[in-house]
DNA sequence: GGCCAGGACACCA
DNA sequence: TGGTGTCATGGC
């Protein structure tokens, strides 16, 4: 861990993003229960294949939680095969709704009542809900401060330097949390910023041999060259 | 036709 | 505790 990056690196190098294109108004679905099954689904996979699979369950009434509740795993793992990894997806989702109903009454807003790290703990201990998935709902669908660390995230941060790479998902998570302010609106659009800036530079020039972002932070002093 | 995408988990040593 | 195989579609 580059353990002298500092908050005010953090905060110029969210300033030189959004500097780009202002705030990302950017939200990974139509309702916080979309935002959750839209987080299981992106796992190791493309936005807009989930956002097919979103649209067939739209099609057909089933993007509610009573509606997927009662529909068995066996017929939900069709629906989401857009989305690569459809059967385990299926399972997960379930998991999912199950622990969705059996706590909060099938609610997703009456998450943002919980404590953060218990939601966060709860989560976790959901199978098929890792680190960036929870992470993911606890931001965009519960509205806690809680930073997601994805792909690009690590890749971005490395190749500034800021990050060696290899650290662990809580390492980066505290990397961000310890530097930033606890706010919600801050964390929700730095990371949708990562996320746009690593959809378009990052997959245009896969080796950020000449990735803008990198550019104006060197000129500023941002960012270390790597050993 | 190969590579990669906004992970997570079971299994094994 | 860390490494590896598995799950799978769709775009480029």
């Amino acid at each position: 861990m580059e353990a002298s990056a500092s908050a005010r690196e953090l905060a110029d190098v969210y300033a030189l993003l959004r500097r780009k294109r202002g705030p990302a108004g950017w939200w990974p679905g139509e309702t916080p229960f979309e935002v959750c099954l839209g987080a299981i689904l992106v796992q190791n996979t493309s936005w807009t294949n989930v956002e097919k699979a979103l649209a067939t369950l739209r099609e057909r009434g089933l993007l509610s939680f009573g509606a997927l509740e009662r529909l068995p795993a066996s017929r939900l793992a069709p629906l989401l095969r857009s989305s690569g990894y459809f059967n385990v997806k299926a399972r997960r989702v379930k998991a999912f709704l199950a622990f969705l109903g059996r706590e909060f009454g099938g609610h997703v807003e009456r998450m943002a009542g919980e404590e953060p790290q218990a939601l966060r703990a709860k989560l976790l201990a959901v199978n098929g809900i890792g680190p960036e998935t929870a992470d993911s709902i606890l931001l965009y669908a519960a509205s806690q401060p809680s930073f997601v660390v994805d792909a690009y995230t690590r890749r971005i941060f490395s190749r500034l330097g800021l990050l060696r790479g290899d650290e662990s998902y809580d390492q980066m998570r505290s990397f961000f949390m310890d530097r930033l302010p606890r706010d919600v609106a801050l964390y929700n659009d730095y990371h949708a910023q990562i996320v746009l800036l690593g959809k378009d530079t990052c997959r245009a020039l896969p080796r950020c041999a000449d990735c803008p972002l990198l550019r104006r932070c060197r000129r500023r002093g941002l960012g270390r060259r790597r050993s």
